[in-house]
DNA sequence: GTCTATACAGTGATAGAC
DNA sequence: GTCTATCACTGTATAGAC
């Protein structure tokens, strides 16, 4: 109450980082580890060594602070999966449809944890928002990744000319739930098998799903 | 502040259900409806018709709540996979893998939404909780399912002699994903099909999910 | 024992001074 | 742009009525 002229004391800027930057990366680690309901803005805040009401003005509110932290993190892992898909078409013109299943889950899986994509930290806030009923979170993702999703199902389809469409849809939902579910860690299967199970070994985890998935998808249809 | 004297209007019990049941009624479709976070107690209490204090004297605390809630409806759950699989073997000494997963799924899926055993809301509330990082989640969910699941495992592992125990693991796990995925009705797969594929409609859902995890579980171990 | 009223420390959000 | 101060609201604790 009486300082009153002191202020903050640095004189020159006191961190390298902008404010906007710093709240971004403080809040991606926290939400991920504690979740989006365990974590204050002021939690944030102090550990960004920036003012509560500066979160407010650079996102508006939490939820707008968890919408930038998508946008910045989900278009590259959408784009990603298209260019390997477009990849897989330059090789030949009909791949294996084990290509087409890894490159729309390598990009979640495998590139997610490294840094320049987020990190495991984004991983897991993405499968929590998969599974959360909340209206904003369903548009934040279908914003991000409805067309690659429906580049992938169209390409599935073409790989299995066989199999119904409608088969196809139920089996790319069933294929999120199991890509979704290793994204989360929720440590059910670790605890369940003594820890010899490991859904955070991301590259294991993919080399177990490719061929299980594509042994699901190539069965026959339900008449 | 004048009426003093006047209370609550009626002279015998207002209600038919005691409080307790009333809280944990609301707070199952609520919790359901809006998440854990969505919705405050002085929700619950106004729409059960309760004190708000109440709800701390008959649970200790929103988690409390939670837990209560799980221990009502997930050892019925529980139960029926087992009855379901110890029908499976009094048929015959080796069940086919169908229906083993079929007395996995089932209850979990198709009785789920009954009322006797808590309705949608439950089923949605469950794969919520399934993919929250939170300790007493997992504390909650271990202590409900890990019996039964291990159970399942050995089975599945019995059906399937050939296969190492890590890779049944680890389709164990994926088939979970699929199957709080479909539980958790995120409006990923509506939204793709334009409403077409509902996992919502959880018996065609298990009809196409089976023959699929079947394939899955039945292919070539990962070398 | 069961229920109520009330208070409290913490939350996200915001208005307005600098 | 950044800060302080404050708001309405949250889950929780408690003192005391019946």
């Amino acid at each position: 109450m009486v300082k009153a002229r002191v202020k903050n004391a640095p004189s020159r800027k006191a961190a390298a980082a902008p404010v906007r930057e710093r709240i971004l990366e403080v809040a991606e680690r926290l939400f991920a580890e504690h979740g989006m309901s365990g974590v204050g803005l002021r939690a944030i805040s102090a550990d960004a060594k920036v003012n509560l009401a500066s979160i407010a003005y650079h996102f508006g509110s939490k939820d707008g602070l968890l919408e930038a932290l998508f946008a910045q993190r989900a278009a590259p892992i959408a784009e990603e999966r298209l260019r390997l898909l477009a990849a897989c078409y330059e090789k030949t013109k009909r791949p294996k449809l084990e290509e087409i299943l890894d490159a729309f889950l390598r990009p979640a899986l495998v590139l997610g944890v490294e840094p320049r994509f987020g990190g495991p930290a984004f991983v897991k806030l993405r499968a929590r928002l998969a599974t959360e009923p909340e209206a904003l979170s369903r548009k934040i993702l279908a914003k991000a990744f409805d067309l690659s999703s429906r580049k992938f199902i169209d390409a599935i389809a073409a790989a299995l000319p066989d199999l119904p469409r409608a088969e196809v849809e139920w089996r790319f939902h069933f294929m999120l739930g199991a890509m979704f579910y290793t994204m989360a860690d929720s440590g059910r299967i670790q605890a369940l098998t003594k820890g010899r199970i490991d859904p955070g070994d991301v590259r294991r985890a993919l080399r177990h799903m490719i061929p299980y998935l594509a042994a699901g998808f190539r069965s026959a249809p339900v008449t």
